[in-house]
Formats: C-alpha cells, structure tokens, sequence
DNA sequence: GGCCGTTTCGTTTTT
DNA sequence: CGAAACGGCC
C-alpha cells in the first residue's frame, strides 16, 4: 500500500507526517479533520508502527465508530487491532484488565445515571436527610463535578472551599454524601461513568508499573475533538503520552459543547504549555459548506469573546441563501419544514438521507415526526429514548448483572422482586440496614437468609437466591447467550412477557428477544476474543443507540439533537426552534459563558450543512404542558442578515392559536393560584391507571362519562411510558383537560 | 405487600 | 406533559 497524500492539501499533509513529537490540529468546521486523523493512523501503520501501540480516543460512540469503518476501509483488517474507541471504553477495557490493583472486581458493573441517581436516593433516605434539600441529581452533579476535576470524597471532605460552597448553597453534607456514594459503589462492585476516568486516573498514579506498561505500549496517541475533554480525561492522556510524547490533538474550540460535563476550553492552553516543543497546525478551509453556510456561521461565532484565532474560508460556491422559516405554531413549524423538504426532494431529485432536521431538546422530535408520517417521509431518530433505557431491556439486563456481579446492589434491588415473588420494599430497606450494620454484603445476607429471619418472605427470598446460585453453575460451563436464556427463561421474566398479548406486550417480548439475539451475535463474532458475559454487558452499559431494522434502512430523513451531530454532515439541514429560552436554552443563561457555549452549539448546527440551510422557528409553543408563546432566538439577530432569505411562510396571523396565559405564569409573577375544585375535591389533575388489555374502543372525539366527573369528549388516548398504564386526555366543557382513568370511562358510541 | 389514585417535580445536551 | 414518588386502602 502506497498512501496518496496529493488529495490533502498543505495543512493536512504537515499534519499527517509530523508523526514524531506532541501535534496539535486546530481544525475548523469541515476542513476535513476526520481525514487527517484517518490518513495519520493510515501512514503510521505504512511506516510498520504495529496498530497495537495506536490509541485513538474520541468522546462519543458515533465518532468512534465512523472512524473505525473509515479507517478499515482504507487498510483492511489491521484496523481492528488500533485501540480505538471513546475514553470510556477504551478505559474501562484498561480498568477490567487492572480491576484486581484496585480491589474491584475485574466483572464490575458501570452504573448509568438511573442507577447512580436511585443509589443515591437511598443513601440520602438512610441518612435521614431531606431529599427536597438534596436532590439526588443536584448531588450527583456536584459529585461529578468534582470526579471530573478528580477531586476524592477525602479531599472533598477536607476542602474548605468547597465546604463553604456547600454551607452556603444549604447542603453541608454533601462531603458525606459523597463518601457515603463511593463507599456504597466499591462495595457493589460498580462504577459510575465519571469512576471509568477517576479511577484510571488512581490506576496510573499508585501502580507506577501498570502505567509503565501502558506508556511503554501506546507508542502513538491521538485524541478526536480535544475540545470536549476534561481535566480527567486530559490527565489520562498526557500520562499515558509522557514516554514516546507522541500526542496529537485535534480539535476546534469553537465546536467546544461539553462544559456541562466538565470539558474546559483550558485544556488547548494548558496544552501549548505542557508541551513547549508543540507543533500546532491550522485547518482552515472548509470543503463542505457553501460561501454564504459558512460566511454566515463566522458572523455568529464572532460573538464569542473566548475563542482562539482561526479564520474559515472556502473555495466553494456561493449557494442559496439560508433560508427562514417563520410559522404560527410548533405544529405549523413541523408542517412547513416537512413540506418544505418534499418539494426540494421533488425539485432537486434528493432522497431522503440528504435532509437531517437538527433540535435543541429531543422532545422537540415529536411535532416533526407527526409532520413526517404524514407526508409519508422515511426518517430515523439518533438518540433519544435508547432501546437500552426500555423497562423490560433494563430487567434483563439487571438479572445479568447480578448474576455476573452479586454485590450489584443496584441491580438486585430492581430484580428481587421481579416477577412478583412477594419481596417488597419494607423488606428490601430492611436487609439494606442489615447488610451496612453488620458490614457484609448483600448477598451474604440473602445467601444464607435464615440466619437472619424466617416466614413467608425469608422462603422468598431464598428461592431468590436459590434461582441465582443455580445461574453460578451454568456461567461456569456455558458461554454468554446460554447463560441469558437460562436467566430469560428460569426468572420467570420470558414467561410474563409472552403471556402479555396485548401490543405493547407483544413488542416488549420481541425487544427481549432481540437483547438475546444481540448477545448471539456477540458470541458468535470472531472479533471478540472475550466472549464472557461481564463482557458483553460492559460493552453494552456504555452504548447509546440501537442499529435496529430501522437504522438499517439508510434512506431516511435523520432527526436528532445538535449534540448528536458533531462530526456528520449533511446535504440540507432543517434548524428547528430557534426560539429565546429554547435555543439558547433557558436552563443555561446563567452566566456569560453559558450563552457563549449555546452560541457554539448553534455553529455546530449551521456547520453541518452543506448546500442548504433552513432555520424555523414558531412564534407559540406547547411547552412543559403549557401553550407559550415565543420571541425569536436572539442568534437569529446576530446572523449577518445579507446571508439571509426571510421567508415568511406562515398562514394567515389568525391562524396563531392566541397564546394562553397559565397558572404557572401567574404563579411567577406572584399571584394566588386557585386550584380548580372538581366535585369539591382539589383534583386538579386527576389520572388514573388502567389494564390496556381491555380493547381499546377509545377514540378522539367520542363522548364518554366517568363516574367522578361526568361528561367529557375525548381529545387523546395514548399509552404511558414502558408500564401497564395509560392515560386519557379528555377536555371538559372545551377548556380544561383532565386526565382519567379509562376502566371507569362509560363509552356512548 | 400490592393496587390504585393523587401529588410532586423536573423539565438540556452524552458517556 | 410525563415519570416517579407518595399515600390510603384492601
């Protein structure tokens, strides 16, 4: 293989050959940094640098992903053995292979959020604290906060800075919380996701020969989107780089959209400082957008006081105007851009994977799906609510973990008693406390269950535990996929799906299925070497999305939020809501940097386009319940408007639904709020659940009476989240919307 | 313990 | 609005 450097242009090809020595690439948006990354990797291992001592870190799964196809399609099968995935994975692996030097288990379990946020819940509980003080995620924050600045509970403890933080913000336990959270996670046997990083950082600073072995063995180091690392992060690396210091970073501070997660904008400085001998290297020209895309993103990004200097430019065409779409309402809005990429799908002969609508928020999706659906556009949704986040998923999964992990206190608390074995939450706090008073684990306790009680639910619970060591059996003869299918099958778990014939039981049975299938191939694919079931379920607790069937479909019309979009690129990119409050978000117009971070956010989505950009935004919106009405996002103003083609294509202004004033507003600017007393009860939202497996006879517009309120007209039915429930919209004498419970609905057909 | 209805609460982005 | 916590009752 001969690599053909003429298609790079000056820039590129300095980047690509100064192998030796810290690199730093400076590269604006689509000046083609994925490239140089690739074409990097790709003369490395032409110059016989054994892919082995490569690790190429990115910060999120989609971009490891896309360069791992890259790069195999350009020099085949090395490329699998590159060390090559997003911080998190490629440490966790290095975690697992080194668990034993921090006395974890080398099958840990990685917490999500949810389980972080519940394990933190009982901890506040035990400690008799007022969860409405510490909210569990407001601690979790701060606690991740600090991780990322690798900050321990014992220094935490003892700082007094932060102490007085706390003090001041009314939360002076939090140090303890803290510690408390640690201890309960090692006990467990878990990490969070912030520990993947912490703890690598403690690997390397206590076992100087573990580092040692991993310097020695990473001979080069590359790091995507530099911008978006934190102080962890960035210790790793320059840790790991201190031997061969052959670290190259490629990243563009004003696409930096991480601050919430601890990255720092700092790093790039503190960069040129740590390496004095650095080379840095400036990608400025764009080959992806037209003039006016990225003419029009530069008079944005010049907003921001804190960026470095770098001037994009292209050679390309002028292209359209940047259009603006100004509709009555967010319904109108989805209708106007669906319609909008039917005629230029007609007009142009463009398919459906040329179009991405981007969004702040993934609630925003929902009016645009509807839009789509109508018109019977083909999309996909990036992101959102994972397959991995479905009730029926997570049960299963928790059996697996706790089936490779006993002390998985998490996990077990989610699977006693599941199916129903009549092992309730009482019982549950109860051998909580037993487990911390007398300082063994939970499973000591429900291994050898009489020893501490006796009765209906001690035979409960040790059948539980029964069922749990017959699975210790079958890990030690069979591989991952007969070990789940036992779990799927002799839990109970399978059993209740299948008899659920109702079609949401139906579809959680085939999702089921599907994890089971998912660890088939897992198993069957001769890349993994480590074909256990800790494996598997590592790799999966770091995944976000689902290559399901529909995904695999590649002519669709891709919806996803602006996050999910860095580093793609697409022909015609739809910004939808550009509204002040919703885009700049109004949980982030705290401080100067924060609306300076929304700006960047904002460039990320105009830079994705290249022909054509269309913004919209929706002068009302449904929001938190509620109809808003919206002023135009002020970044709409700070674009140079010589780029900028109005087009004003609302309907009539009567059209508008006037916006209504709610109680939430009055609320705000101080006034009483009466609740509307419903049959001299205060039920102002009165819900209910009920058995979808009665027939859904239920439609819009029909006339149904319930017992407690009386006649009303069904606006909407819809089912509720993952669970056995569902709710009506029924709006009573035109104006208020109640929610009711279907199994007392009378139905007058 | 578990069902069922009520109340509260968070509402952003990703690993 | 929707998820999850809460609380009363069998």
């Amino acid at each position: 293989m001969r690599l053909k450097l003429d298609s790079l242009n000056e820039p590129q090809r300095e980047a690509v050959l100064h192998t030796e020595g810290p690199l730093m690439v400076i590269a604006g948006a689509g000046s083609g940094k994925t490239r140089v990354l690739i074409y990097r990797i790709a003369h490395l291992i032409e110059q016989s640098t054994d892919p082995f001592r490569i690790m190429a870190l990115t910060f999120t799964n989609k971009a490891a992903n896309e360069m791992r196809q890259r790069i195999e399609k350009m020099i085949g099968n090395e490329a699998r053995n590159i060390w090559m995935g997003t911080f998190h994975s490629i440490f966790s692996r290095i975690l697992r292979f080194e668990a034993e030097r921090l006395n974890y288990p080398s099958n840990f379990t990685i917490y999500d959020t949810d389980d972080s946020k519940s394990l933190l819940r009982s901890i506040i509980r035990e400690a008799a604290l007022d969860d409405k003080v510490y909210k569990p995620n407001v601690v979790l924050g701060r606690i991740s906060m600090a991780k990322n600045r690798l900050i321990s509970w014992q220094t935490y403890i003892n700082d007094p800075f932060y102490r007085a933080d706390d003090e001041v913000a009314g939360r002076p336990e939090m140090g303890r919380l803290y510690k408390l959270y640690q201890q309960r996670c090692f006990k467990s046997g878990a990490m969070d996701f912030d520990d993947l990083l912490f703890n690598t950082n403690v690997l390397f600073r206590d076992h100087p020969d573990v580092l040692h072995k991993y310097q020695h063995r990473f001979r080069y180091l590359l790091v995507d989107e530099f911008q978006d690392t934190n102080v962890s992060q960035y210790l790793i690396t320059k840790k790991l780089a201190a031997v061969h210091r052959n670290l190259c970073v490629v990243g563009d501070d004003a696409q930096s959209i991480y601050a919430f997660r601890g990255a720092d904008i700092q790093n790039i400085l503190n960069f040129e400082k740590d390496y004095p001998e650095l080379k840095t290297v400036r990608l400025e020209q764009n080959y992806r957008s037209t003039r006016n895309i990225v003419e029009v993103a530069n008079s944005l990004i010049k907003h921001n006081d804190r960026q470095l200097r770098k001037e994009v430019w292209t050679d390309n065409e002028q292209g359209d105007q940047i259009e603006l779409i100004k509709a009555s309402s967010d319904a109108e809005e989805a209708r106007l851009v669906a319609t909008s990429i039917f005629e230029d799908k007609m007009n142009g002969a463009l398919r459906n994977q040329d179009f991405a609508i981007l969004y702040r928020t993934n609630a925003q999706s929902r009016n645009v799906e509807e839009a789509l659906r109508k018109m019977n556009i083909k999309y996909r949704i990036v992101g959102g609510l994972s397959f991995y986040q479905r009730k029926e998923i997570k049960d299963l999964l928790a059996y697996l973990r706790f089936v490779v992990n006993h002390n998985d206190e998490e996990a077990l608390k989610r699977i006693i008693n599941l199916p129903k074995r009549g092992i309730g939450d009482t019982t549950i706090a109860k051998l909580i406390v037993m487990a911390n008073e007398n300082d063994v684990s939970l499973w000591d306790i429900i291994g050898n269950i009489y020893t501490a009680m006796s009765g209906r639910t001690a035979n409960s619970i040790d059948a539980f535990a029964n069922l749990i060591k017959s699975f210790d059996l079958a890990m030690q003869t069979k591989n991952a996929f007969e070990v789940a299918s036992q779990v799927a099958r002799e839990s109970g778990l399978l059993k209740e799906l299948y008899e659920d014939k109702t079609p949401e039981g139906i579809s959680r049975y085939e999702n089921v299925q599907e994890l089971l299938n998912a660890i088939k191939e897992f198993v069957d694919n001769p890349e993994n070497e480590d074909k256990t079931l800790g494996t598997f379920l590592q790799t999966v607790s770091l995944l976000t999305s689902w290559e399901d069937d529909q995904n695999k479909d590649p002519d669709r019309v891709t919806l996803m939020t602006i996050h999910s979009a860095k580093g793609l690129e697409f022909r015609n990119v739809y910004v939808v809501g550009m509204e002040e409050d919703l885009f700049p978000s109004q949980m982030m117009l705290n401080s100067r940097e924060d609306l300076e971070e929304e700006r960047r956010l904002f460039y990320v989505a105009i830079t994705r386009a290249e022909k054509k950009l269309t913004l919209s935004y929706a002068l009302s919106r449904y929001r938190f319940g509620n109809i808003r009405s919206c002023e135009p996002s002020r970044f709409l103003q700070e674009l140079d408007g010589q780029y900028l083609k109005v087009t004003r294509r609302f309907r009539t202004e009567e059209a508008a639904p006037r916006p209504t004033r709610f109680a939430a507003q009055f609320k705000r600017a101080g006034a009483p709020v009466k609740r509307i007393p419903v049959n001299g009860k205060s039920a102002h939202q009165p819900s209910a659940n009920f058995r979808p497996s009665d027939p859904m006879r239920l439609k819009a517009g029909m006339t149904v009476e319930h017992p407690k309120f009386g006649f009303g007209t069904v606006s909407a039915v819809e089912v509720q989240g993952n669970d056995r429930k569902a709710r009506i919209n029924f709006q009573q004498h035109g104006e208020k919307t109640l929610l009711l419970s279907f199994a007392k609905l009378m139905i007058h057909e």
